[in-house]
DNA sequence: TTTAGCACTCAATTAATCAGAGTGCTAAAG
DNA sequence: CTTTAGCACTCTGATTAATTGAGTGCTAAA
């Protein structure tokens, strides 16, 4: 149902590459050196303890000798590639090590067709966008027993449907917004007069007429236009429809917002030893802010985006990678979802199920709005 | 503004009392235990270590020896109420400890009159119920450095004031339900036929007319009750309109909910070093069912409630206590609110920070629904 | 360029010791 | 009968020392 290919990454450390070649057998050396980074990676992923030469002289499937690993090792480190938590364990990967691996030496591993299975149903079992997208944190979570996060499609990227005006006292009315999308917002906003019922019905029907179909921020730009004109032009009813729809519409953008699951699998990795970094991590969580900001840098990015430690620049999460991916709602980037997890994290598992759930995702949303 | 009293609490304990005595003098060997356990509690409470004979001797203001100490230790551990955690160290008040105390001894202290302030700014600027009670929950945590959780108003406790429906397509409805209290809940159903939009407004108003001022339960059975009628009456118009008011109503019957703040404060109590245990914790927050279900059970009762430890019968709450107290709407009771926090908890501010908190909300729902 | 060998380092474990806090019991004093 | 002083005993927690094992870096030879 959903092609199995991954994009091309970024290959942005191709250089390092070069920068290794000492020898005139440039190839081999520069070639010999990332395959036991990555074999190195593999291993302290898998049972995160550093790894000593020993263990990859025998598991490299390369038939050197401790020795010489060790002095690969060595220049690795120089390249600031791996680095040894003291003189006499082994290497461990640093940020610019799991940088290497994931754009250039990872093996991803295709997703189970179960797995597959288990995200299709999960997905298309309901046609509320509330309910998709907390499904969709709640598998990714599940699949990658860490925490799943899903940004809830953007405000401005919905189009508008429909909107209703319910008088609830003389001057407080409720406001109803219904977006192709199937989304439904509620505010209850004050205006400076009282309106008969069926002027608030004339209101909204010169709002449907006009704007359905519209996203939200072209109707927002629009209204504001006109608001402008029909201030001149002295059309009251107009004038009032289109004062009533900005209050409503105005704040309903660059609200974003995301819904998480999950969180409590990153008590599990012992790399948070220290409470206190799982407190901050968690408190970060709550705030959302600092981490809506990074899902928003990486809206634009085609296909997955990894912040890897320190990388994504905030510092609850400097011992954690944050893997996304962008999905689209016609054919428009329309949120991020993603997984939060140690930066020892398996990537090359990961990274496809982030990937497909975030197809996943847009077309389950997509179909929902066809019906 | 609000009365500042505290109700007597259920003296459960008091046969405790008469357990004690075993001296002609029975008073006073009886009320001197009393007070060298709550003296106890009280420095247990303050620093967490076990408090041993000398200390107590010291700040008992009893002007006993150690050895004497060491005796009514003796008693009041054959008692239940203390226990050592190993030979060389002080007690350590027992859940019973803990119950006695809360019960009989505590002396609450009154809430200062800036954290009242707080409240109040806090839970009377808004006027949307969802806001209030998200409040509610952050200030609780706030206040007493733990975690708050506030029950949202029970549905059918909530009274009917309005219902719209909207057609989404041909078959599917937008239906709006507008309670008194401000709250709004939207649902999508599925009709068997089309209806027009102005058949859709003649349902509307024949159930706003109908139904006014109800509460949910009563409105819900008086549907299920006239729906028998009019079937055989054969009134198709009001006959529909009962039957998708059903679809509506029907559901938001029973579906509590709570909104939690602060558990990460949680964290810092070293009591909690095993994660395990915290994990636990955290995940039966989002687990919610048997959260709810206490919660439910303290609805009924009068003021504040504790489960203190393995009081709650539930083993992820097991080295907690839960301070609850009810919040009303109407007179009725509508909700619950309270805090978790570790069974060593100042329980002396807690309880009138939980008590002022559920008056406060109270009228913070009561005055916006006046309006 | 690769490898064997060797000296060296460091963390983690185990065992041993010691001081401190607190208890329980007993016998004497009030 | 109640309270207290005294003493032996127990247990924890901190400190120190010794041991083991994994792994490194360097050098000299293959």
């Amino acid at each position: 149902m959903v092609a199995c290919y991954y994009r091309a990454w970024v290959r942005r450390f191709r250089e390092v590459g070069v920068t290794l070649k000492k020898t005139s057998n440039e190839l081999s050396v520069n070639e010999r050196a990332q395959h036991l980074l990555k074999v190195l990676i593999e291993r302290y992923i898998q049972d995160g303890e550093p790894v000593g030469s020993r263990t990859l002289s025998r598991d490299s499937g390369l038939d050197l000798s401790p020795a010489t690993i060790r002095n690969v090792m060595s220049d690795l480190e120089e390249l600031g590639l791996v680095s040894s938590p003291h003189t006499s364990a082994g290497r461990i990967p640093t940020v610019s090590g799991y940088r290497m691996f994931v754009d250039t030496l990872v093996t991803l591993k295709p997703l189970e067709a179960g797995k597959i299975q288990q995200l299709e149903t999960g997905l298309f079992s309901s046609s509320d966008p509330k309910i998709i997208v907390d499904s969709a944190s709640k598998l990714l979570s599940r699949l990658t027993h860490m925490a799943g996060l899903v940004m809830i499609p953007r405000r401005k990227q919905l189009t508008f449907r429909q909107i209703e005006f319910l008088p609830l006292s003389s001057k407080r009315l409720l406001t109803i917004l219904v977006t192709t999308e199937g989304e439904v917002h509620n505010r209850v906003i004050d205006v400076r007069k009282s309106y008969t019922p069926s002027q608030l019905v004339e209101f909204a029907n010169i709002l449907n007429q006009n704007y359905t179909g519209s996203s939200m921020e072209e109707m927002h730009q629009r209204l504001v236009k006109e608001m402008e004109q029909e201030r001149t032009d002295m059309n009251q009813i107009m004038a009032q429809a289109l004062e009533m729809a900005e209050q409503v519409i105005d704040p309903e953008i660059g609200a974003d917002d995301y819904v998480m699951a999950g969180q409590t699998n990153l008590m599990d990795f012992n790399d948070f030893s220290q409470i206190n970094k799982l407190r901050e991590l968690f408190d970060s969580f709550t705030e959302k802010h600092e981490i809506l900001h990074l899902l928003d840098g990486s809206m634009m990015a085609e296909g997955v985006q990894l912040f890897i430690g320190e990388e994504s620049g905030y510092k609850p999460l400097d011992q954690c990678s944050l893997v996304t991916a962008s999905y689209q709602l016609d054919s428009q980037v329309a949120g991020v979802l993603g997984v939060v997890g140690p930066t020892r994290m398996a990537y090359d598992r990961v990274i496809p199920i982030v990937d497909i759930t975030a197809k996943l995702l847009s077309s389950a949303m997509q179909s929902r709005k066809d019906k």
